[in-house]
DNA sequence: TGATAGAGTAAGTAGTCACTTACAATTATC
DNA sequence: GATAATTGTAAGTGACTACTTACTCTATCA
């Protein structure tokens, strides 16, 4: 039996690069040939880590809230004090929102939901996103007795991330601006009291 | 001078169609020849109307904003009470969510911000929204001094708009889950006091 | 009524791009 | 070192589709 098959190992290795191309053209821009380019091989070694370009994309959706979720472990590791956590996540995401153009994938993704696969892929990634903000809010304001069900903030932020994705993409408010706006409808979702 | 042109008029008369069909099917999976199809006309007639593909979608952009403020005015236009005018157009959100797929085109658009013309027409399209939501909240709690500014009330519930039409669409809650969620997020962004 | 331009028909074309095929080179096992 | 699979190279192809062209028909207004 010869030589053991590396293609795990070179999915891994070039899917930052998948991700990092879909984000920065989108799906339609993104033709096979660039992808190639960008990863450094020919197209017909793509085709033998994924079925085809949706598969390619697939891997590219399954990717977001994972690097995402190492991001935030990253940021809340050397801060015990749960009344600070989910400030701190907050705050990071209103500073960094959109910066690695993530929302792009989302984006495209939504309008193909007609497509099975992507809907499953979506519906895995936003059934993690809204489970580790729930928890998030649940662990670090325990003691609270919120009149917004932690659930309903969860998606509340969800939501104010993404038209905050939108408001970065489109410049409708400066960043001062935009942050406030963050700061103060998450505060208003997640406290019980002001 | 022979035939005045008809070109505004039947551009007017065919767009519903163009947007119908972009929300159906997106942008990718919209080809020329469906469109003139759907209008039943020849896809150099389309041609005719406006310069290219993106063109026509573009109009369906505008047409977004547009055809949902007519809707609100529709409901609105019996309901003297300000007290319950920014929680009947809640209601029928939470109801009606999208139910029309524009959110579709909208998504669409997004992943191509690339595109000037793109991302004008979004621009546009979200400052109307916001400005019309704003002014929904000022004039129907003009009395109360909420610890939220309306300006970002309004962000808010934009977001929450967009992340309830993605949950309708992956089908994430029920629907009355959804419709609970919307009416408390709505109502913990909008209230001053509970 | 006839000149003029708009409205409609039908076919075609050029370019793009996802995906394939055929073959050569390499390397881990026996 | 023979075997057999994996990895890499290079070229091609077929389908799709946005957009065009060349033409006929029709309605208006002087």
């Amino acid at each position: 039996m010869p030589r053991p098959s590396q293609i795990d190992v070179q999915r891994k290795k070039l899917l930052p690069i998948v991700c990092q191309t879909f984000s920065e053209l989108g799906y339609r821009r993104t033709t096979t040939a660039e992808l190639a380019q960008r990863c450094q091989v020919r197209e017909n070694i793509l085709y033998r880590l994924w079925p085809d370009k949706k598969g390619m994309f697939l891997a590219a959706i399954d990717d977001v809230f994972q690097s995402r979720a190492e991001k935030w472990e990253q940021i809340l590791v050397d801060l015990p004090n749960p009344k600070l956590r989910v400030e701190r996540l907050v705050a990071y995401e209103a500073q960094h929102q959109g910066e690695l153009g993530f929302y792009r994938i989302i984006f495209t993704a939504l309008a193909e939901t007609d497509d099975e696969e992507m809907r499953a892929a979506l519906i895995r990634m936003y059934r993690q996103f809204h489970k580790r903000v729930s928890r998030q809010i649940r662990t670090d304001h325990a003691s609270d007795r919120d009149r917004l069900p932690v659930s309903d903030a969860a998606w509340g932020l969800l939501g104010l991330a993404t038209i905050s994705n939108i408001i970065v993409e489109l410049n409708l408010l400066g960043p001062r601006q935009r942050k406030q706006m963050f700061a103060s409808v998450a505060q208003a979702l997640v406290r019980d009291t002001v």
